[in-house]
DNA sequence: GTCTATAAGGAGATAGAC
DNA sequence: GTCTATCTCCTTATAGAC
C-alpha cells in the first residue's frame, strides 16, 4: 500500500500523480512536484504515459472505474431482492452514493484523499474534463434514473433526472473537500466516517425523491 | 455593461479577471490572458491589485458580496411575514437559493458565467481558498440555519448543518457549470432559467428536510 | 497612472546516450 | 527502460522612464 521500490513505477507515478493533482489541480500541479513524489525521472512519466493531460485521463479511470463497476453491482442487487417503494429508494441511494463515500472518507496514507481530484475535474467546466466525466458517470446516471424511475412512477423522468443532478452535486462537493463535512459532522467536532454522510445523505435525499413534482411555472417572488 | 473605453480601468480588470479566471481556474489563467481581454497594460495589474492572488479575492468578493447582502435580506423579509411550516420552510430555501441561482443563469455577455469562479473556489481544498470561502460564507450559514431551526424544532442543529451542506453543495455544483442543468431541463433540452432550477431545488429540499432524523448507527450491509 | 523592458525562474516536452 | 541535458516558451513580478 505504501509506495516504497517494490511497486513498479507506473503505479508510483499514478500514486503521486493522483495526490499532487488532487491537491494542487490539474493546471496547478507540475510533472516535477510529480516525479519527485514517485521517485523516477522527468522522462519516465513520457515513456508510460504521453502528456501531462493522459497521465490526469489515467489517474482518473484508475480511480472511477471500481467505483462505477460496484454502484452497478450494488443496484444489480438491489434490484434482485425485489423491494419495492421508500425502502427501494432507500437502498438505490445507497447503492449509488457508499462506493463513493467510503473511498473518500478513506485518506490513504493520512494526507491524500483519493476523491480530491475526481471533486475538481467534476467542478471544472473545461470541455475536455467534462467529457471525461460524461464517458464515465453516463452509463451510472441512466442505470440509477431507470431504477428510481421504476420504483416512483408518479414522478416524472425530468424530475428524477434534476433531483439526481442534485444528489451528485452534493457527492461532488463531498469528495472535494471532507473537511467540510467532518466539520458538520456530529456537533460536537467528532470525526466521522462513510457511515455517517451514508446516513445522513440517504434520509435527507430518499424523503426528497418522493416529494412532489415541482411547478412547472412557479409564481413571480 | 460592456467592457468598453468608458469605464475605468481597475473595472475592466475586474471583468476580464472573472471570466478568465472562471474558464482557466486560478493556476490555469495568466495575468497575460487578463490584462490582453481587459486592454490594460501588465503593470496596470500591480498598480491596482498587488498580485494574481489578491485579484482573485477582489472578484470573489464582488460577485459574491451582493449575493450575500440579498440571501440575508430575503431572509429577513421571510422573518417578518412569520409563516409557519412547511411553507416557510420553502421560503426560506428560496430566499437562500434564488439570488445564487439568478446570478448563474445570467450569462453575462453570452460567454461569461459569473459564477464559475465561485464553484471553482468552493471545489478547490486548498486552505488559502476555503478561508476565502468561510470568511464570506459563514454568517449566512449560521443566519440560514437557525432560521431552519425555529420552524424544524424536532430536526437536531447537527442534522440540519448536515443538510444545508449538501444543499450548499448541490448548488455550488450548479455554479461550476450551468451547462449540466441545461441538459437535465425539462427532458426535451429546453433551456432553463433560474426559476426553473429554483422550483426545482426547492420541492427537492424542502421536503427532504423534513425528514425523520439519519440513524445514528446504521445497520452494517 | 501608465508604460517599456527585463529580471528570475518554472513549465511541458524531447533527443539521444546508456 | 531509464537517464542527463537541454530546447523553447511562458509565468509572476518589478524597476524605472514618462
Amino acid at each position: 500500500m505504501d509506495k516504497n521500490e517494490t511497486m513498479d513505477r507506473k503505479t508510483r507515478i499514478l500514486d503521486a500523480a493522483e495526490q499532487v493533482f488532487g491537491n494542487s489541480g490539474f493546471d496547478g500541479a507540475s510533472l516535477r512536484q510529480i516525479v519527485q513524489a514517485a521517485r523516477v525521472n522527468l522522462a519516465t512519466v513520457y515513456y508510460y504515459f504521453e502528456s501531462k493531460e493522459h497521465l490526469l485521463e489515467e489517474v482518473f479511470k484508475r480511480r472511477l472505474g471500481p467505483v462505477k463497476e460496484e454502484q452497478l453491482a450494488s443496484l444489480r442487487q438491489v434490484e434482485r431482492r425485489g423491494l419495492k417503494g421508500m425502502a427501494a429508494v432507500e437502498k438505490i441511494l445507497e447503492a449509488m452514493l457508499f462506493p463513493a463515500l467510503r473511498l473518500t472518507a478513506s485518506a490513504d496514507l493520512k494526507r491524500s484523499i483519493p476523491t480530491k481530484l475526481i471533486g475538481r475535474v467534476v467542478a471544472d467546466p473545461n470541455p475536455r474534463f467534462q467529457e471525461l466525466i460524461r464517458s464515465q458517470h453516463d452509463e451510472v446516471r441512466h442505470a440509477f434514473i431507470a431504477a428510481l424511475q421504476r420504483r416512483l412512477p408518479k414522478c416524472s423522468i425530468a424530475d428524477l433526472a434534476w433531483r439526481m443532478e442534485l444528489v451528485w452535486g452534493a457527492l461532488a462537493f463531498l469528495m472535494c473537500n471532507p473537511d467540510r463535512v467532518k466539520r458538520a459532522a456530529d456537533g460536537e467536532g467528532h470525526s466521522v466516517g462513510a457511515r455517517m454522510a451514508l446516513a445522513q445523505m440517504t434520509a435527507f435525499f430518499s424523503t426528497g425523491l418522493c416529494a412532489p413534482a415541482a411547478k412547472r411555472n412557479p409564481p413571480a417572488r
